[in-house]
DNA sequence: ATCATACTGGACACAATGTCCAGAATGCCG
DNA sequence: CGGCATTCTGGACATTGTGTCCAGTATGAT
């Protein structure tokens, strides 16, 4: 696997790098077709033309790939982050720029890591919650301030069903109601919102 | 499975329905052990004390169980979202507190349903997210304001994740540029920041 | 008490996983 | 170039889970 050269360098063998290359890509091939949950490896060999036993050579199992899949494609992204990170002025945020960059420039790889994760749960879930709050916000005229309505609606769900998981998860002791009051105040005037109306 | 009185009325065998509630008590009381994945349909049964032919005359899969599982309790919770509904004032979302205050009487139902998904792609993808929005947050004293950090950083990390998904996924032509700059000023100013500074 | 209906447990075919091995192929390096 | 270490291969195997089917038994409806 690793090559110890006689200057020192380690390397890899290019057997090893293309195989893994193969296998990463034919994942991600594969991922927007049926999902992730329902390739199976076999269909991932075949699709990168690899031996079913040279997939284990490599990976404990699918999950593993996946997890070296993302890891280098963070990896990059990461390096935008760092080269970008000059330029930013006083935004609230510094992170989320270079990753909207980085999503756009590899569409089809966010597609197939972040859409519908084949996990029905909480897509069912998620879907209604959107639906609770599309239809609070279409009376609201959102549009007129040049907010794009269906980007809030998926702001605002997200943001719901994220603290909802966390405070069901995490042992806080916020009440349902203190929960809703802060969760109102965010959605209402954001991270800028001083206390109280 | 329905029985047809002799008044007309349907009713359900009372074995259809004790089955049916041990199944979808036996997937709740699995789900935190192992997560939803890992839970076979032999696991359920077990745990059930129903026999696994048995199983299949009631749900196509454990899918299918999971499915009316959630129905079941999405109906009790509709049920509330009725009844509490007069009393809303001019908050911004009615939809909010009737889920906290379900999320909060049905804890570990809701914990079964909503946390880490087994669906590891996603779970390391949105921890990253929230160590970088900590990190900024971390510096901006939110915490002055009433607001607890930990809140804050659930809600736009969830915010962020879901616009990010929606922006891959669906076809608009907004810019990463136009992208960041509405997450920046939804997440500074929410619904009620008007257009921009 | 009768009888329609639901439950049971075991058998079956099938698909996918993960391990192992002996032999063929291929890149590394002297 | 040529020897050699390493990787790839394909097939066999045990194991686990799935979904279907059936004949026999239990149980609730009326």
């Amino acid at each position: 696997m690793k090559i110890e050269r006689t200057d020192g360098t380690n390397t890899i063998d290019r057997r090893v790098a293309r195989t893994r290359a193969l296998l990463q890509d034919a994942l991600i091939a594969l991922i927007p077709e049926r999902g992730y949950a329902a390739v199976s490896v076999d269909d991932i060999c075949r699709q990168a033309n690899v031996g079913r036993s040279t997939f284990y050579t490599h990976y404990a199992d699918k999950d593993a790939l996946r997890s070296a899949t993302m890891e280098v494609h963070l990896r990059s992204l990461n390096r935008r982050h760092v080269s970008a990170s000059r330029e930013t002025g006083n935004r609230l945020f510094k992170f989320s720029l270079p990753m909207f960059e980085h999503a756009h420039a590899f569409r089809s790889l966010h597609h197939a890591l972040l859409a519908s994760s084949g996990d029905t749960i909480h897509d069912e879930f998620r879907e209604r919650i959107r639906r609770a709050v599309r239809a609070e916000l279409a009376e609201k005229r959102i549009g007129d301030t040049g907010m794009p309505v269906e980007f809030a609606v998926q702001f605002i769900a997200g943001a719901f069903f994220a603290v909802l998981a966390w405070l069901v998860a995490a042992d806080t002791n916020l009440s349902p109601a203190q929960g809703d009051e802060l969760f109102q105040r965010m959605a209402e005037k954001g991270i800028g919102g001083g206390r109280g109306p």
